[in-house]
DNA sequence: TTCGCGTATTAAGTATGCAAAAGACATTCT
DNA sequence: AGAATGTCTTTTGCATACTTAATACGCGAA
């Protein structure tokens, strides 16, 4: 046999696909922060048994979206202003790694492919469309570092920083992110760490603080401050 | 009723149960790393069915202690040396967030009550006497830390590296080691920042190195190096 | 009216059954 | 002999039935 052409008929089971799609309302807040997960109403919903449903549910509650009280249900979590700093405290000494390991190894093509795109980005670009340029370079960033672990962590506190995020839709001028972005490429290319990690802990403390301004204006958005 | 001295009859459903066992079970090694985790024996030696203990292995594989085949079972991972280098590397810039705040709070009854435990400790220590001082005192620095998702994350990184470092037991003389805690927490009674995160990367480098240099001695212990 | 208690209802926790996939082994064909 | 195919066994994935805890509701007594 002398092609391969074909793909796996088959890819995920019924708790992958199950999982993906929660995962994704909460994220995008389809399903509203602090609401209920009925294992029975998403059964129903999915047309399917509890069971792929539950262990959705479970790994959902593993990566800390969901928070699972016994014999009581399943509930999305309502992230507060605090959650929101301690995740991005968290999500900067994460992305440091990264940015610090990609100035050792400065992978030219990539960031200069990079710039050249964030350098095209203008205000009146489609929020979403933005968000998914900036979620794919951060993501970027972590692949090409090459420490294995750091996707697999960043993307649980990215998950539950998402749903804060979603709020704040349009709240930062993207031009002026952009710039941000630039200024740590440019940092990575000149392979000056202590630049980059600080156009980094800049660029994160402004996208913080732009969500927490939007959630202190918001109090309905997120849980209560505290 | 002006008293609450009770706990809950029953405090853990049997997902949970297990749970706490296969990962115990893991970590120490008495499950060794690259096996096979068989629902229907596992179900069979707890006396329980298989649907808890499903939902056990599920949540074993979501904190990363298990990797999930389809339809082919679910193994124990067998760290590398590159693992374990990638490990404490997320572990030194979660770490150092603690230190960073503790520098700030300096909770001064809480660090020299720990210096003078460290003080106490001689190489003569029982291997797991120490091993859970050491715990400890890490899951203390995390908790007055005061950033809720610390602990979340560092519990993640650290089960995987407990599995590591389970062969390195007595690896690092333990007054060396002690020495080292100490050097972290005069840095931080000074709140002098700058140190006790130097002080803090080089614990950890440290320690990371006693455990690389077993690992690279003894292969059968992990999986193949990178 | 409010508190306490008993009952009903709902939903989660657990057990079990069934279908189907993966791997092992035997068998056939070249 | 070796490759390929068929068959059997094991075990996972999913469905479903059953058990039990938590909440809501209603009624009666203080």
């Amino acid at each position: 046999m002398d092609f391969a052409i074909f793909t796996p008929a088959v890819t995920q089971n019924l708790r992958e696909v199950v999982y993906n799609q929660i995962k994704e309302a909460i994220v995008n807040c389809i399903i509203p922060a602090g609401s209920k997960l009925s294992e029975l109403e998403l059964s129903r919903q999915f047309s399917i048994s509890r069971t792929p449903v539950r262990e959705a549910i479970r790994q959902l509650a593993e990566t800390g979206l969901v928070s699972l009280s016994s014999r009581r249900g399943a509930y999305v979590i309502l992230p507060t202003a605090k959650d929101a700093e301690d995740l991005y405290e968290i999500r900067y000494a994460l992305e440091a790694i990264s940015v610090e390991r990609l100035c050792a190894s400065r992978p030219e093509d990539f960031l200069r492919r990079a710039r050249a795109t964030f350098e095209e980005v203008s205000n009146d670009w489609d929020a979403n469309r933005f968000m998914k340029l900036d979620t794919e370079f951060h993501a970027d960033l972590w692949r090409l570092a090459g420490n294995n672990y750091l996707g697999f962590m960043l993307g649980k506190v990215g998950d539950i920083i998402q749903i804060c995020r979603h709020y704040a839709i349009g709240n930062i001028p993207k031009a002026d992110s952009s710039r941000e972005h630039i200024a740590i490429i440019d940092a990575m290319l000149s392979s000056n760490a202590e630049a980059a990690r600080q156009k980094l802990r800049e660029h994160i403390e402004r996208t913080r603080d732009g969500l927490l301004k939007y959630i202190s204006t918001h109090p309905e958005a997120t849980g209560p401050a505290d």
